[in-house]
DNA sequence: CCAAAAGTGTTACCGTTACACCCATGG
DNA sequence: CCATGGGTGTAACGGTAACACTTTTGG
């Protein structure tokens, strides 16, 4: 096979490109990661993140959003790169670079199918004792780190709740990503100081008396107070 | 030519990977960029960052340092990961993935080697009206958010600094980089307060009576901190 | 001699921390 | 009826911001 270029020609040696997706969620207080089992060689019938090579006519994040749709069914979700990984011994097949993605699902877009070249879809709590396909134990590490990291300084904890959540269930959340307790009182009072929580008790004329309130996060204020200078953080 | 692999067959359509170094340099209150003319197409005879295709046996990073050593002599100096560029158009030659660095240089490492398939090497502003090759205005943009995002929660500006200079100096960096300006002594006490810079004034006997202390920054105690939970916030 | 630069000191203010406390419910 | 969970209040503390001020030097 000649390599087919337009204007200049480079015969260097071409390593094959993958796009990988660590996909985030929250569930029973438990940060979860998206899996699907290899239905095909190399690591067959180990649980990998959903991904493939890259094509030729996608970017990268093309390629991660049709693999998102293609092995699990999610779209309209966050997505951020991740890392590139570049190791040479990653991949038994050879030489093959993964741009790492990674996302974050809400509850209710969990609709699971498995898709090609998968057996399975199903979601683990990052505490289980996995057992890889490929680097993506590596992979699963950095991306947790990304998610403690960011989510301090990103309102990006909003995108693994449902539209509406009460303060507890993002209290909740925030404890269960950072691995530490945070005061009830202080958390409740920064979040609220910010201004950036609709609340949506009013329409709960049903609700159990003594239930919590529920709120959803104002991305338009966000934006607009992003503008203006302001920067989040908890 | 047909793609050699050791036992699994994928005959996917394979990109051609580069990668790209973006090294900045501070120098007479300036944030400066290093960038090399090309001296072959496509853009021959434009600036653009060290940088070129990854070898067969080198990871990515492998990669950045060589091309920091063959096209700018440069070595041991700080390197991270960038992000990874993917647009189909990025490259006239076809579809090209760049795996972009970014790097501190201080000033003494400025030993400049124009390398192979390189016409000149030189520091830029980052603020003169720049016309790079491919898509390297848009990396450079990244690259500064980069930077001036990480140099208020690690301590990298010093990379950036000789290995002793003064705190006016640091504190003239972080105006610079972070294009604001930022009270003197409350900048002082805040990274004296931190405790992380050795005093290196009593060796500075014949040092005009009035010029300013001289400073280096203390790497151990930093990674000691690091490690008990501390962490560097300017 | 004065402007500029290095370094220090002071104060008001604000956000965080660490609590204690109230209230309503449901088992 | 009381343990539980949602929600509120408060006082001490510490860091930050915005200054003023001193000293020394170099033009």
């Amino acid at each position: 096979m000649t390599v087919s270029v337009k204007k200049y020609a480079y015969e260097y040696p071409r390593p094959a490109v993958t796009v990988d997706c660590v996909i985030f969620g929250f569930d029973k207080n438990q940060l979860k990661v998206l899996l699907t089992k290899r239905a095909i060689e190399p690591f067959l019938g180990k649980w990998a993140f959903p991904g493939g090579f890259i094509q030729e006519e996608e970017t990268a994040e093309d390629c991660a959003l049709r693999k998102l749709q293609e092995e699990a069914g999610l779209q309209d979700i966050f997505l951020e790169q991740l890392y590139t990984f570049s190791d040479l011994k990653r991949d038994p097949r050879g030489r093959v670079i993964s741009i790492a993605y990674y996302a974050l699902v809400k509850p209710q877009a969990y609709v699971l199918e498995a898709g090609v070249d998968i057996e399975a879809v199903r979601w683990f709590g990052v505490d289980e004792n996995l057992d890889l396909a490929f680097d993506h134990q590596q992979i699963l590490s950095v991306a947790i780190e990304r998610l403690k990291g960011k989510i301090r300084y990103q309102p990006i904890g909003f995108e693994l709740l449902p539209e509406q959540f009460t303060l507890p269930d993002l209290h909740n959340l925030y404890e269960t990503v950072l691995q530490r307790s945070i005061d009830r009182g202080n958390f409740r009072k920064k979040i609220l100081s910010m201004g950036l929580l609709i609340d949506h008790s009013d329409k709960q004329k049903d609700r159990p008396a003594r239930a919590a309130k529920i709120y959803s996060f104002d991305k338009v204020k966000y934006k607009a107070l992003t503008e203006s200078g302001f920067y989040f953080e908890v």
